[in-house]
DNA sequence: GTTCTAGAAC
DNA sequence: GTTCTAGAAC
């Protein structure tokens, strides 16, 4: 390893070709992470895929090294993605290094349960390698993993145990220029002794019928990329000798049949589809009755469903229950889309890791003071979030009444929400009928039977709060937004096709809280807790945009903007009378500083179109002087990245301006400026209220449209960093939070060259 | 868009 | 008492 270094060390400057050999299980992510890094990149990368290499078809490892071979050539760098977990497999693709081709070895050393069960859930679309069998497959190909050594001839090598680790790689890898090169050497923490766990899937005891269905005609809703279905792949041919080998070895082993079916319930981790898992509230410690508690369950869940599209709803418990198999009959009874609801064994902090099925949000049925402990899901909720849950909690609400609930986004250190993608939790405090637990009920069924009611409503209307924040799913808007998936728990949310109906609940729902019979549960679970976000902001934000929807729908009305908000078209139009403040006029745009600039650096560069005032009226006809405005912005950024290096820069518009005359914001990332001053400040340029220029032009070219995220909810949104995502209570604690934070941006930022930065600064940001 | 300021939150 | 927000006026 020494002499690779020495090598690397004096070549450093040369900005040599990389080739990155790939190595881990099916399901280990490679595709993935070649996309990731592939849709980041500064540079040209080919991926080498030998399950694809012959025009979408499988093809030898010979086809791949001369592949490789011929894009480097081309001055391209490579992945090798294939399983290469043995030394001799990889042997070969090390041999391409050379004077100015180095080569790295990515090491996905994901657990062998997560590998296995997004294998699992794989191999029904390739039909090569069934169920349980890729089970045993991914389990005999981890054994026989050899991890990569410098000496075999990497010059640098990454161990990613853990989403997190993968994430960091790709921000690494992704954000290097033609000239940059890494420092050689190992990087991240290698586990040696990692054994493979068999039976790792007993978690799911029993398949629910409804599972199943949903996993066989889910295919359009619940989508699994087709990269990631290719997971398993040729170069792990020697698996399929395996296969056969193997296969019944593990026959008759029951707890391995329970795996295998159970497995396959992996399969419904349904990317894109927001869900929320949700225990059954009140019948087990507060013992309330099953059979009535259930038919509020369905009643319930059904009632949710006919208003909200494109959700799902899981009822989970720890063992297959009384309470599980009567809400599956009633619904079933009840005809509930199976895709939609479904109910699910296991432990609910849990379903992802050992089950697959992603849900981004989770409920717990919480005690009155919030606190962790107790027994049951609250405890174990607690205790997989750890203190950031308690923390964050605490923020929110201090107390909870029966029939209430309150919406906790979930910090971003939370293992819960690195390990299980879970965003939120939503406490519940359901009715009690247990003379040992307070406010207990005595049996008054009537009373209990409407809270419990008014419990799930306030869970479920909080969990669509959390939507309408990350989605837009109550916007109505009716065009497919791009569906790129983006930072960790957004993937979970990714934007999907809305209807009109939607939108329709949402109007709605306005109209409903404007009236004078609030539904005090629906109301607590929406506004958080403790009116913070009063249900008064609410209304008054709805109000707003049900005006400005009139304003689009009615066509014929135009905005009128105050005299104030007019400043920017009178330059627009009149640049010479505005010498002083112009720093740039074509016939098409101006650029001048914004007056009021919320970072150290912060341009507006004008549409100089008389009447094309906003994104609202924005179409392809526009396409040309949105390009350009974007090419005047990134013009003046690299101007003043030549001064300051270190600065990071966004440029994008707002999707419903202050201002007349159409601008784009270009700015720098460092927020440092007394001018920010309010949440509304921040958050027009650190919520989906901002829309990059770069996602605009794109949607405008594929649908002729932009969508635009102008709810007045995003500008009230709690503060977060726009580094860590960590939620600050006030602008004098954000923005001295901001002030330190080096936590590299989230993955959405980091894609689709939404950032604009140095060139030198690229690993560091990244 | 900002400024001003009452009053909520701490 | 001080800090901070949010609504009204411009």
């Amino acid at each position: 390893m020494e002499v690779d270094y020495e090598i690397t060390s004096t070549e450093e400057k040369t900005g040599k070709n990389i080739v990155v050999i790939l190595v881990g299980a099916p399901g280990s992510g490679k595709s993935t992470f070649c996309e990731n890094v592939m849709s980041a990149a500064r540079c040209p990368w080919v991926r080498i895929c030998q399950d694809t290499i012959t025009n979408g078809k499988s093809g030898t490892k010979a086809q791949c090294l001369s592949s490789a071979a011929e894009a480097l050539k081309d001055g391209k760098n490579v992945f090798i993605d294939r399983c290469n977990l043995e030394k001799e497999q990889r042997a070969e693709f090390v041999k391409l290094g050379g004077l100015h081709v180095d080569v790295h070895a990515v090491v996905l050393d994901l657990p062998a349960k997560l590998c296995i069960s997004r294998s699992v859930a794989r191999t029904g679309h390739e039909g090569k390698l069934q169920g349980g069998k890729a089970a045993m497959v991914v389990n005999r190909m981890l054994q026989k993993k050899e991890l990569p050594k410098l000496g075999e001839g990497f010059s640098r090598i990454t161990y990613c145990q853990n989403e997190s680790d993968v994430q960091g790689a790709v921000n690494t890898y992704g954000g290097l220029g033609p000239l940059d090169t890494l420092p050689p050497g190992y990087f991240g923490e290698e586990k040696r002794d990692a054994k493979v766990q068999l039976g790792i899937m007993k978690f799911f005891k029993k398949v629910d019928a409804i599972d199943t269905a949903m996993r066989d005609k889910n295919c359009s809703q619940v989508s699994v990329s087709e990269q990631e279905t290719k997971e398993i792949d040729p170069s792990c041919k020697e698996t399929e000798k395996i296969t056969s080998s193997v296969g019944n070895e593990y026959e008759g082993n029951t707890e391995d049949q329970v795996l295998l079916e159970g497995s396959s319930v992996g399969s419904l981790s349904s990317k894109g589809v927001p869900t929320l898992a949700f225990p059954s509230i009140s019948t087990s410690d507060f013992q309330f009755n099953k059979e009535k508690a259930s038919d509020i369950i369905v009643e319930k869940v059904e009632e949710f469903l006919k208003k909200v599209g494109n959700v799902r709803l899981v009822l989970v418990d720890l063992h297959e229950s009384n309470i599980l198999s009567l809400v599956r009959s009633k619904a079933e009874q009840k005809n509930i889309d199976s895709k939609r609801f479904s109910t699910s064994v296991g432990d609910i902090t849990r379903l992802y890791t050992r089950g697959g099925l992603r849900c981004n949000v989770i409920a717990n049925a919480a005690n009155w003071r919030l606190k962790p402990g107790g027994g049951g899901v609250n405890a174990t909720i607690f205790s997989a979030a750890g203190p950031a849950l308690e923390a964050a909690t605490k923020e929110r609400a201090g107390s909870l009444s029966p029939g209430k609930a309150v919406v906790v986004p979930l910090p971003s250190t939370s293992p819960l929400f690195k390990e299980e993608g879970v965003t939120h939790v939503i406490h519940v405090l359901g009715p009690n009928m247990n003379p040992q637990r307070p406010n207990c009920l005595k049996n008054d069924y009537d009373k209990g039977c409407r809270i419990l009611g008014e419990a799930y409503s306030s869970l479920f209307e909080g969990f669509a709060s959390i939507l309408s924040i990350q989605t837009k799913l109550w916007k109505g808007s009716e065009e497919v937004s791009g569906s790129r998936s983006s930072e960790l728990h957004e993937n979970l949310f990714e934007r999907n096709i809305t209807n009109k109906r939607e939108g329709r609940y949402a109007s709605d729902r306005i109209k409903k809280y404007k009236g004078p019979q609030e539904e005090s549960g629906i109301q607590h679970a929406i506004s958080g807790s403790n009116g913070k976000e009063s249900l008064s902001a609410m209304t008054d934000s709805m109000e707003g945009k049900v005006q400005s929807k009139n304003e689009k729908v009615d066509g014929g009305k135009r905005k009128v903007w105050s005299a104030w908000a007019q400043a920017l078209y009178h330059i627009a139009m009149h640049p010479e009378k505005h010498k002083n403040e112009v720093l740039e006029i074509s016939d098409d745009i101006v650029v001048l500083n914004d007056h009021y600039p919320k970072a150290q650096k912060h341009l507006l560069v004008l549409a100089r179109m008389d009447g094309f005032d906003s994104l609202v009226n924005v179409g392809a006809e526009h396409l040309q002087l949105l390009k350009t405005m974007q090419a005047v912005g990134l013009k003046w950024v690299q101007s003043f990245l030549s001064d300051d290096a270190s600065l990071v820069f966004r440029l994008g518009y707002h999707s419903a301006p202050s201002m007349r005359q159409l601008h784009l914001h270009v700015i720098s990332l460092d927020f440092n400026s007394n001018h920010l001053k309010n949440k509304k400040h921040w958050n027009s340029f650190n919520t989906a209220f901002f829309r990059d220029s770069i996602d605009v032009i794109e949607e405008i070219e594929k649908y002729g449209k932009a969508t635009l995220h102008d709810d007045e909810k995003l500008l009230s949104m709690e503060l977060r960093c726009h580094r860590c995502r960590s939620a600050h209570p006030n602008i004098p604690r954000l923005k001295s939070h901001i002030s330190n934070c080096q936590a590299p941006f989230p993955a959405t930022l980091l894609q689709n060259d939404r950032l604009v930065l140095a060139p030198s600064q690229v690993h560091n940001k990244a």
